[in-house]
DNA sequence: GGGGGCTATGGAAACGTTTCCACCGAGGGG
DNA sequence: CCCCTCGGTGGAAACGTTTCCATAGCCCCC
């Protein structure tokens, strides 16, 4: 009774008494193969247990029937979004999905990279964290790569699947424009970032409403707890004239609500807060944060699409850009008087 | 130019003239070959772009390298961070891992074993949501499973790491009881649920309490948003005289701010809010909520070690338990009077 | 000085699949 | 009545590895 090693075809074939030629036309569908045939075949499979190898397939195939997905970090929620758009897409296509975290660092994307090349995966999906040069390398070591969630400039021939930041900016900032707030604090430029089109938005839109833009109110800072914390503390210490905050992500955000309460700021009556991912806890926050909203989901859908469906139309056309949401909550309210 | 098809041992042998026995050995590690052999063969694997294929190293070895998680919904805090911890662990002993998200649904959850299966994974780590019938085939048909994070007590066979839900219970139970609440419903018994664990940590602390259990202040709901909102709504309304609610859930805990807000009542002065799940928007609600954080990361670590590196010591002396921690904040507060 | 290890190497056989090619029989049109 | 086609089938060759086995040289020790 000891099923030592799993059946293969050559057991199946000898169990009902055809050539293995006929089993593997059974299981994989092609070429033709008589009824009572075929269900000589299937029952010898079932009695054997028999589950035909991926492993062997992909070597005679060339490929493995899976793609792999890059992401700094699974936890954050908009990654996860993201992640769940990709598993979604790859289920309906009969692909499995290799996940890995980057962390961020450039060195280990690549690294991840090379695994996923050794695997022979069919394509890749990234929301990259390092530059062009840490994915030139990738790009033209694998068959395909689909950026999603963000692009990196230099590489127009990869392409990409994103949610609308700088849209998503924008309604932002001519919401707290129209509100009446003047000096808006921007909290996440991240100095040596490669593409800053959240800033870009920030200070176009302010321009094309005839804002004066303060270089002081821009803020630089990386998307990790201590340096969101430390660059809103900083900001809304050294400028006490400033009536609303926009975060440009949800770590952001957070060290705007901390670092207001921590001040004793009332929210919206001293300060307005607004910020880019419209997260679990911007609805439970009190008040409610309103917040931008970006298609995490589809967007990992759509690159997973992009990758596995149309082959063809990749590339073109530059990137693929989804609507993001302005869900308006309670947390900015109308310019009333200076703060202090 | 062209490299047509990527580089096989063949090609690299060929090269550096020396045969395809010396070539793997090289990369494979095994065997012993002299530094200048050695350094001919990488020299031609870096000028040809090879890397070994892990589909044929599979085949022949009998195992992709690769382990499969299976979880009900990545985008859950806890889920998240499970993921992120079977990845970190994964990582440092060179596996990959092939993730997908069951939705909850027990024939997803098989259908998904099936593929892992096909794919011929070292192991498979779930956070089972089906029952014990669900997962007997998987059990048989693969070679090895560990649950992690929830575990199916008639599967004493497959080892499990899980977090000290019980313990985690008791420590809010007791929190509770010793600020002087003796009202305190109970949010997240799912009814037809296989454990119970938390519901079950809850009358048992009450008990040794010494404070009688109403079960009308127990009450039912599946983790879901609509029916998690509906139970805590019924409860906080029906039993106006309830001065702390214990959700077992951050869904749960979510639905009691929401219907305490709701309802105008202030937290902690007219209700303690406690909940099971330290999740980024405890900290930042208002007030800031009592919370018991379970070790998400060190499941899936813990997890993936036993499948991985202990398959030995694998199932003995029961599930392994790792330890929840009290988070105390601001929600909670002594036993004063009546509401109402 | 010869035998017995020991290291470095190559050939070849698996691993489980898909698919090309060949073959066989039956049926239909010339 | 023969040839051609066509559906159904089986054999065998790939796909890219690892590894067993054999071989060749070498040093060392008796």
């Amino acid at each position: 009774m000891a099923d030592r090693r799993p059946a293969t075809v050559k057991d199946v074939a000898a169990s009902a008494g055809v050539g293995i030629a006929t089993v593997s036309r059974v299981f994989s569908g092609a070429g033709s193969v008589s009824a009572p045939t075929r269900e000589r075949v299937l029952a010898a499979a079932r009695a054997l247990d028999y589950r035909p190898s991926a492993l062997g397939r992909g070597l005679k195939l060339r490929r493995s029937g899976g793609i792999g997905l890059i992401v700094p970090d699974v936890t954050d929620p908009f990654c996860a979004e993201l992640v769940a758009g990709v598993l979604a897409c790859a289920r309906t296509l009969g692909e499995h999905v290799i996940v890995d975290a980057a962390g961020g660092d450039p060195a280990r994307e690549a690294e991840i990279v090379e695994r996923l090349v050794e695997q022979r995966v069919d394509g890749i999906i990234a929301l990259p964290a390092g530059d062009e040069a840490d994915w030139r390398g990738a790009a033209r070591v694998c068959s395909s790569v689909v950026f999603a969630g963000r692009t990196l400039p230099g590489m127009p021939d990869v392409p990409s699947v994103l949610a609308d930041d700088a849209g998503g900016v924008r309604s932002l900032t001519e919401y707290l424009a129209g509100l009446g707030h003047r000096r808006i604090g921007f909290l996440g430029a991240t100095p040596g970032g490669p593409s800053r089109v959240r800033e870009r938005a920030f200070r176009g839109t302010l321009g094309r409403l005839g804002v004066p833009v303060e270089e002081d109110l821009v803020v630089a800072a990386r998307p990790a707890r201590d340096a969101a914390y430390a660059a809103a503390a900083g900001l809304l210490q050294r400028r006490a004239d400033v009536t609303a905050v926009l975060a440009a992500g949800h770590i952001l955000g957070e060290a705007a609500v901390l670092v207001a309460r921590e001040l004793d700021l009332r929210v919206p009556a001293d300060v307005s807060i607004a910020m880019v991912d419209d997260v679990a806890w911007a609805e439970l926050c009190d008040p409610p944060l309103t917040a931008v909203a970006r298609p995490g989901h589809d967007v990992g859908y759509r690159a997973c699409e992009l990758l596995l469906r149309e082959p063809a139309r990749r590339g073109r056309g530059g990137p693929v850009l989804l609507p993001t949401e302005l869900v308006v909550r309670g947390s900015c309210g109308p310019l009333r008087s200076q703060r202090r």
